[in-house]
DNA sequence: TGCGGCTATTG
DNA sequence: CACAATAGCCGCAG
């Protein structure tokens, strides 16, 4: 178990073979700037080695072992921020949150719920005084503590790490790892559960590189844009205040009250009674029903969609976000805290559909976009095992088949369907959803069943393994509302998790296999968005590179999916820029 | 200064 | 205006 120190002399790779790794086994992995980097195997064999350039290393054991790489988490941006890009691995953060939920995934916490330890009764770091005994050397490098849980010392970022340090630490991942996959073997009803581990891992090195690589954005023309709506960039803050000004006074011109404050819904509301309409709020869509009624509600309308641009998509979002390369950078996330769906910062999953002109290959490349089409009802009939709604998967646009089961127009199936997976039970929906009951029981009965659980707080888990959790912890804004109202949310949101949740599983391991096979054609992933990819692809490779993603749509529905009866469907075009799309 | 409410945008 | 997210500004409590 003594870690052995390894040298220039003694190839790494060599080592690591005899002491039992295999291609694509466990291989853990930690490294620190000044105390190099150390590895470790499903075994308990360590190797560390002193201060080295921690990329050659990584590019040499990858090249000859293609090992899984276990990294606790943040390490994966450590890699990919030294150009490593490694195909396998096995995120220990991410298992964690598939296995548990939520959105904590700290060593710490990783370390207690594998052992089942209470992770609400994590040790804290104890402050230095004069009356706390300085720690023994020998002590400070074994992190177990007697009472089982990790010491807290080594999770804080002065942590003073060593070659041997880092061998445990190593040691410590590679045991994680293992109890892991025992955990998710024991999920025997979810057989998938060990590849979505994997898929979500190698969606966190995705992530990585997303938040490294960023999205090419053409910067004139985003300017252009932002002009259109508040005019040029002010060269003073002065400039930017009178601007700001001059917008509020093309409303409150309207107005014989000129002292309202229009980024105030309440004095918004009085200013709109002042011209004799009453709404329960300001929002845009009423102002936008009642449009042409009066010059002010028109000028309130233009005056929000400027504002937005100002305060959020304006010159400052460009300054902060987009670099002197031209890459538009966010952090990106594998899983958010509710359904596992990637999420990114930046405005990267929230920017105004007309900046999509903005997002523009580079010179000698093409963008590959791919989008799935219909995949939440499609997901269902897969994770539920309806027959009837897995044979209407066959149609390009299964609404279509669906309206002709119900007798309704496809308008209507639409909004029934997705209000059956959104939990809308009142409204135009709610006749045709008792079409649905009858004619795919199968899937509102998987639906229902979710609902139900979601309303006693019991925890669910999606089809790849995914727990989804409603009890007492994780969600927050079920405050104050009375406990009928609150059961009836947990339900819709347990009910909408198990579809969204599988969606993303599924999309996760469609963009991952996307991933692996695009770099042979040196083409990358640069930006996921729930149901869409684009690839950035040199020129002469994009329909190469459409034709890729069009077979890894096939190969990931062949993996994920429980059997075949499901039709899964993208539109995948070569296009210039974002917004060259069909609508 | 932190938090809930309101608003806007995306899937 | 159901399900999810990020993000800004405002008013209010501490």
């Amino acid at each position: 178990m003594d870690p052995r120190s390894t040298s220039a002399d003694h190839d790494i790779v060599d080592e690591l073979r005899r002491a039992g790794l295999e291609r694509g086994g466990f291989l853990a992995l930690s490294a620190a700037t000044g105390a190099g980097l150390a590895v470790a195997l499903r075994n308990g064999t360590s190797l560390s080695t002193g201060v080295v350039d921690l990329g050659a290393v990584i590019s040499h054991v990858e090249t000859e072992l293609r090992p899984r790489w276990v990294l606790w988490g943040p390490e994966t941006m450590s890699l990919v921020r030294a150009g490593q890009r490694v195909g396998r691995s096995w995120n220990l953060g991410a298992v964690h949150r598939l296995l548990n939920g939520g959105w904590h995934a700290d060593p710490a916490r990783i370390w207690a719920s594998v052992h089942g330890l209470d992770g609400d009764a994590l040790p804290v770091v104890t402050p230095v005084d004069l009356f706390t005994a300085p720690v023994e050397a020998g002590a400070a490098d074994e992190p177990l503590r007697a009472d089982g849980y990790l010491d807290p010392e080594w999770l804080t970022a002065d942590f003073e790490w060593t070659p041997k340090r880092l061998s445990r630490w190593a040691q410590l991942a590679a045991q994680v790892a293992v109890l892991q996959e025992a955990r998710l073997v024991e999920l025997h009803d979810r057989p998938r559960a060990r590849s979505t581990a994997r898929s979500e891992s190698a969606a966190e090195l995705l992530c990585a590189e997303l938040s490294v690589d960023g999205l090419p954005m053409d910067r004139r023309t985003a300017e252009a844009i932002i002009a259109e709506f508040i005019g040029p960039r002010p060269r003073t803050d002065a400039e930017a205040v009178e601007q700001r000004s001059a917008r509020d006074a093309e409303v409150l011109r309207h107005s014989s009250n000129a002292g309202y404050d229009l980024r105030n819904p309440a004095q918004v509301k009085s200013l709109l009674r002042g011209i004799g309409v009453e709404l329960p709020d300001t929002r845009a869509w009423r102002l936008e029903a009642i449009r042409g009624t009066h010059p002010l509600i028109d000028a309130l309308c233009e005056w929000r969609k400027a504002e937005r641009i100002a305060t959020t998509f304006g010159y400052g979002w460009l300054d902060e976000h987009l670099g002197a390369d031209g890459r538009l950078r966010g952090e990106w996330s594998g899983s958010d805290g509710a359904a596992g769906r990637m999420t990114a910062s930046a405005g990267l999953h929230n920017m105004p559909a007309n900046f999509r002109s903005a997002v523009a290959a580079e010179a000698g490349h093409v963008f590959v976009r791919a989008d799935l089409g219909q995949i939440e009802p499609r997901i269902l009939a897969a994770v539920s095992g309806d027959a009837a709604l897995a044979a209407a998967t066959a149609d390009d646009d299964l609404y279509l088949p669906v309206a002709t089961q119900l007798g309704v127009d496809r308008a209507t199936a639409k909004v029934a369907v997705l209000g059956a997976m959104y939990g809308q039970t009142t409204g135009h929906g709610a006749v045709a959803l008792r079409g649905l009951e009858s004619a795919y029981p199968v899937a509102m009965r998987y639906l229902t069943e979710a609902d139900l659980a979601g309303q006693v707080g019991r925890d669910v888990r999606t089809h790849g393994g995914r727990l989804i959790r409603t009890g007492s912890a994780n969600r927050s804004e079920l405050g104050d509302r009375d406990s009928r109202s609150r059961a009836a949310a947990q339900g819709r949101y347990a009910r909408n998790a198990m579809v969204q949740g599988a969606a993303a599983e599924f999309f996760k391991v469609w963009a991952v296999t996307v991933r692996s096979r695009a770099a042979a054609l040196d083409a990358r992933i640069v930006l996921c968005l729930h149901d869409e990819l684009l690839v950035h692809a040199p020129l002469e490779r994009g329909d190469a590179v459409a034709q890729l993603v069009a077979d890894c749509l096939v190969d990931a529905a062949r993996q994920w999916a429980p059997n075949e009866s499901v039709r899964f469907v993208a539109d995948v075009s070569v296009i210039e820029r974002w917004s060259d799309a069909k609508p």
